[in-house]
DNA sequence: GCCTGTGAACCTTTTCACAGCA
DNA sequence: TGCTGTGAAAAGGTTCACAGGC
């Protein structure tokens, strides 16, 4: 993943991975600020707003350029377009959202979407009495037709939702329809071809991790 | 969060927290290893089965104490046996859930809950038409009632899936009933007393993470 | 005086490389 | 010979503290 070459546009800079983690975190609380007419705002404030402290939030910016007014603080429409630019929300993303039960149907759902440079373009079922029904406005095509559909669509994003069994059957076929990035909700561990960028969220990872500084908090008496 | 005393029963020791993070991977690994009866593993396949490098699991795995054996590898039920204590597995955790849109309706339904040392114990929601409904075998309260109910019923570990106004409001509820483990799946900042454990997942940060390395592969054209 | 931008110090995490034991 | 356990080195991330411009 190592990208040694600089554009000679001069746009791209190293954006540390812990960095770019936080800019949706520092771009959601600007779109608040923004909404209240604010019209500036101070390392100090947006740190308070997004939770961290302030120098992290200059070190973070700073690697973006120099957006910021000594004495004064950052232009919360200009940093605002800055880092909507960065994170590439300035054109929309098709997604395709694979496997449609709860939790493909809560995705499906899920209102800031559209707002936000995402655009839900394709919607993936294996289950015949799913496809063909309408979620959230589109119709459930066939998983069979996910190579076919997906490129067809320009989906860039895939989700997948599935149970974990077919996840990387699934997780194939998007990359061969040319989505390049994947968010995988099954527990299972893909395996995606360099050039293809994986987040996964796991649900039972995330509360064994909270059962483990819970049960060194209170630990369970004795007699249970 | 800082915890200097060593416990006088010797079991405590500092796990880093990026190692905690990891150990519920290794967990879902040497399960699905033992399930094959498969009786031991080496740090390379176990690396393998987790997607990380095998000095990683060494390390990680050293910090659990020393459960290997030289030239042959681990044992995998003691192996299990030890995350499974330290992940504090051993015994149910009582999980309450807030707010039953789709998502919480995915996670109620979510199997693998009660396998694996989780208890869904009380659902919770402010709509009236979903009070007294039936969620996964079990009656939906009033998000009114949180305090009374969570605490009756022993509720350690609360997840909030509800709008993000509400969260806040929400997480000092569960606070009040004794929960002292959040898993927050709102859009919004949540501020905890010290003591409480709190996990944020966010589908729209994830998906913009994605969004920024995407955009870097993909240059949008000049003229889209 | 105020607040950003950033080198330097510090801390955490990862990786290397090999000693030590089966 | 094979694989774990672990110091040491390297990389990455965070925090400090202050110079620099408004």
């Amino acid at each position: 993943m190592g990208h040694d070459s600089a554009g000679t546009d001069g746009a791209s800079r190293r954006i540390p991975e812990a960095t770019v983690a936080r800019l949706p975190i520092y771009y959601r609380a600007l779109v608040d600020v923004a909404d209240r007419d604010v019209t500036t705002v101070s390392s100090d404030r947006l740190a308070e707003l997004a939770g961290v402290n302030a120098a992290k939030v200059r070190k973070d910016l700073s690697y973006l350029g120099t957006y910021g007014t000594r004495g004064v603080g950052y232009d919360v429409k200009q940093l605002l377009a800055e880092i909507s630019r960065d994170l590439g929300l300035t054109h929309d993303w098709a997604v395709a959202i694979v496997g449609l039960g709860h939790l493909g149907q809560a995705l499906a759902d899920y209102r800031g979407f559209g707002a936000r440079g995402f655009r839900v373009a394709a919607l993936f079922d294996a289950d015949p009495a799913k496809i063909g029904r309408q979620v959230g406005g589109l119709e459930v095509s066939p998983a069979a037709s996910i190579r076919a559909v997906a490129s067809e669509r320009g989906v860039r994003i895939g989700i997948i939702a599935t149970p974990p069994h077919v996840a990387q059957a699934v997780a194939d076929d998007l990359v061969a329809a040319g989505v390049s990035s994947i968010l995988n909700f099954a527990p299972a561990l893909l395996s995606v071809p360099g050039g293809v960028s994986l987040r996964k969220v796991d649900l039972a990872v995330e509360l064994q991790i909270l059962a483990f500084y819970q049960s060194r908090r209170s630990v369970p008496a004795a007699g249970g």
